[in-house]
DNA sequence: TCAACATATTCGCTTATCCGGATATGTTGA
DNA sequence: TCAACATATCCGGATAAGCGAATATGTTGA
């Protein structure tokens, strides 16, 4: 198999994985896969600081990967594309993995 | 759906995530997805200082994405779980799409 | 044992990211 | 129009991640 990319695409490629390099941005996604919410209602499941959501927002909105709308006051926030979360699902079941084979590694040492 | 997690597991998803969030990393899976390799045949194909290409290789092993094994002088590295190949595809179609559809915004615009 | 090659690590530096608090903007109903 | 609420942005400061150059470690064959 071949993966000739430029330096370019492997940057923006790297750029978009960013977004869901961290904690709350995760948290953020897979709340929006039940279904768009306001920036409120994200608040009250993540216990966060206002500024700090919505700066996480941006860094999803800035990539593209979720989309808003206005309704009222309030600006629901949407996934743009349900196959992130395939992508955070197998990075979690890789996790998994590695958690339960270094937990198994323990258990074979401590006997 | 439910996504209840703990800080402590977002935290270390985050953190494996972290990982395919930088360009050289994402090429250095890409070409071990081809099957193991050493650190010198991987130098040939990024060209890249050794330094950068084995610090960002210790990024790797140290999140247990790739294993190694030495053979002599050399260490062959190796994809320790080929679904990160999986979760790189996702995120690449993803962006190739965001990439068309501003494509077509543009181009819309322009007419 | 030692020169030569393969790989890993350290150092000093620059840049990026994250945070909380404060403040600004946008929207509504009275 | 203005108070009240929803959301976004700005400002420092702390922490982490990136890099190149230099150096250290590991392995082999002579």
């Amino acid at each position: 198999m071949e993966h000739p990319q430029s330096q370019e695409l492997l940057s923006m490629h790297a750029n978009l994985c960013q977004a869901i390099a961290d904690p709350t941005r995760i948290a953020l996604l897979y709340e929006l896969g039940d279904g768009p919410k306001h920036v409120s209602q994200l608040l009250e499941t993540l216990d966060l600081p206002q500024a700090t959501v919505s700066r996480h927002l941006k860094v999803l909105r800035e990539r593209s990967l979720v989309k808003t709308q206005r309704d009222g006051p309030f600006v629901y926030y949407e996934l743009a594309d349900r196959r992130i979360l395939d992508a955070l699902n197998i990075m979690r079941a890789i996790h998994t993995d590695i958690l339960s084979r270094h937990h198994q590694l323990i258990q074979s040492t401590e006997e």
